[in-house]
DNA sequence: GCGTAGTCTGACCGATCGGTCAGCGCCTGG
DNA sequence: CCAGGCGCTGACCGATCGGTCAGACTACGC
């Protein structure tokens, strides 16, 4: 009789502790929110957590994977893409709204990737801001690039967090994505040639 | 035997371990940094360095408050200047400067001031930031305004210490000062009128 | 020499950390 | 009916957290 390893942790239950988890280890950091902490927001036990999530890690790993996999997912698609350069600034858009729709993890990513390096998910991550780097700009081959890119990446990582909030209506939220828009694309495209 | 300068062997002490805790504090975040993990880096024990500062938040406040007295110094002195915006391009490069100068002190602030809001200088640090938006920009009536502010000052900080563990060399860091003073200049100056 | 102030440390404290484990109640298939 | 798996929990573990305290050592004024 085989044994799984892990049991899928797609349940009602599992959802809805990745998603608490997340907001928490993006609000007060991965080492600053403790197991007890999570299993009090969500009306669970410390035990019950780790249930689910055999470790913090796997909890932490389970809750940012996801957008990891649309990221990857969505630089495979964009190659060809931004090859003809017409349909540039639909993929900006499509860009921002991807970081919109995971903005918690994204500024994860951004503001405790290096703290985190030896969590493999966290690793791969961070390649793909490389990736991103690679596919907008050409090899990123001057500093300049790279840090046209580091600050609109991480800018537009902190605003989405950080407007959060202060009463995020759904007509701010367009506005909030309006002026992603315009100012990543101002920082990236001018490097295309 | 001549009379050496008056010694202040705590103050070497005492910056020393400020500085060590600062760059800690920055890379780690201030959860994530123990007073064990700051003394062994330091050379001393955990005692010693209660000793010195009489709790861990005292640390962080004694480590990071010059540079928030640096950039209060700051505003208050720039606010005559750019009513005559012939300067604004120099006051920019001063404050990138100033930054830079600061970059853990402006890291810490930008990515972990709201977890870190029960802490008086922190508040006031992220008082400054509004005291920013209102030197530079008018008010900053709009989101889209302050969008580009936050997107400017959080990039700017991500970049000055995700750059530095990859070589920094004093050219390396020149190219760095001038390409954020080209980013944030384009990212602020607009919304002046 | 003696007292004293400054510096530093190890032993120790209660609290909390991530994690383990035995066992609880509940539901369901046989 | 009941055997057993599942979801969940409290009790408990060793380690580490921030912080306290009594003393050891040094240097200096008297």
């Amino acid at each position: 009789m085989p044994i799984q390893p892990i049991t899928r942790p797609q349940n009602d239950v599992g959802a809805e502790l990745r998603a608490i988890a997340l907001e928490m280890f993006a609000e007060n950091g991965y080492a600053g929110t403790s197991l007890q902490q999570i299993a009090d927001a969500a009306g669970y036990s410390k035990s019950s957590v780790l249930y689910h999530f055999g470790s913090k890690e796997q909890l932490f790993t389970s809750a940012i994977t996801p957008a990891v996999e649309k990221l990857t997912v969505f630089l495979d698609s964009i190659v060809e893409k931004l090859t003809a350069d017409t349909e540039r600034d639909a993929v900006v858009v499509q860009f921002i709204d991807l970081l919109l729709e995971n903005r918690l993890a994204a500024h994860i990513v951004i503001n405790q990737g290096q703290t985190l390096s030896d969590i493999p998910v966290m690793d791969e991550a961070r390649g793909l801001i490389d990736r991103i780097g690679e596919s907008f700009m050409a090899g990123l081959p001057t500093p300049a690039m790279r840090i046209r890119l580091g600050v609109a990446l991480a800018g537009a990582a902190y605003v989405m967090v950080a407007s959060r909030p202060s009463a995020v209506e759904v007509e701010d939220l367009d506005e909030v994505r309006e002026a992603l828009v315009d100012v990543v694309s101002e920082l990236i495209t001018p490097l295309s040639r």
